[in-house]
DNA sequence: CTTGACCTTCCAGTAGATGGAAGCCTTATG
DNA sequence: CATAAGGCTTCCATCTACTGGAAGGTCAAG
């Protein structure tokens, strides 16, 4: 199989594949021609990568997921460990958005989007009303 | 003031500093011995951007924001309307940092964590029984 | 005069691709 | 057989928002 082939039936770019094997997450084999040739197991890799990926683990996570993956001796736990660190990643990921979302709604709602310059966010980006007195305005 | 001086005040690095004059967000003086000289309006500018930046706006929001922000005759409409659209890049964010979530917190209860190789994980990655028969076994 | 804390510029690297140029290979068609 | 389209190759640049480090100038204290 080309590399066209494989991007139809993975859905990953042929760019993406093409990087992939640059890092050195999947080895397909060449043709005389120079063409990458990509067997099944390939596919498998990559079927695999585009799932991790969507699952959000880095690249670094997908290297050792691959590796469990093909390794009979694993141990669960190991892999569990990875999916639990990527796990609070997104948990502190989330709460810094969910900070971020509750701040900005407030400031959204509090401006009244028309024509006029008075605007809450500005000020609230400026500091106004941030740290003190009235001797804090401009 | 110096660079120091304003990276202690704002609480950004001073190489973020020097990054932010670099691509035009600020333009500080420079003394005769090539220091560059920091205005009280340069550490308005900055500590506007540290905010917007931990609101998590982008650096094109923000190059936007200031223009609001120095502009008497903005509308506010303008600046809700990057507002709102940032709110929404974090909306689509948070959905699917939630969609990962979920599915990676369910996988991760479902894996026992133990020395065996068995892993629910690695299945899933790997696709079994996502779309088949028995067949589908490597 | 030296030491150490600042400051400067410039270059490289991070994550994870993605876009594009230049050029070879293959296949279908006239 | 020529040619044109489409697929493949490599290489280099670009994106976001910095960050690290090297090499070297400046300044105040002792």
């Amino acid at each position: 199989m080309n590399i066209g082939d494989v991007a139809r039936r993975t859905g990953l770019p042929a760019k993406t594949i093409r990087y992939y094997e640059e890092i050195g997450l999947i080895s397909p084999l060449r043709d005389e021609n120079g063409y990458r040739r990509f067997r099944e197991s390939d596919m498998h890799r990559l079927a695999f990568l585009g799932r991790a990926r969507s699952l959000g683990f880095s690249i670094e996570d997908c290297r050792g997921l691959l590796e469990l993956y093909g390794d009979r001796q694993r141990a669960s736990a190991d892999v569990k460990r990875i999916a639990r660190g990527h796990l609070a990643r997104i948990d502190e990921k989330l709460a810094e958005l969910t900070a971020m979302r509750q701040a900005l709604a407030h400031l959204v709602s509090c401006c009244a989007g028309d024509s006029r310059p008075d605007c809450p966010i500005l000020d609230d980006l400026a500091g106004v009303g941030a740290a003190g007195s009235d001797d804090d305005r401009q």
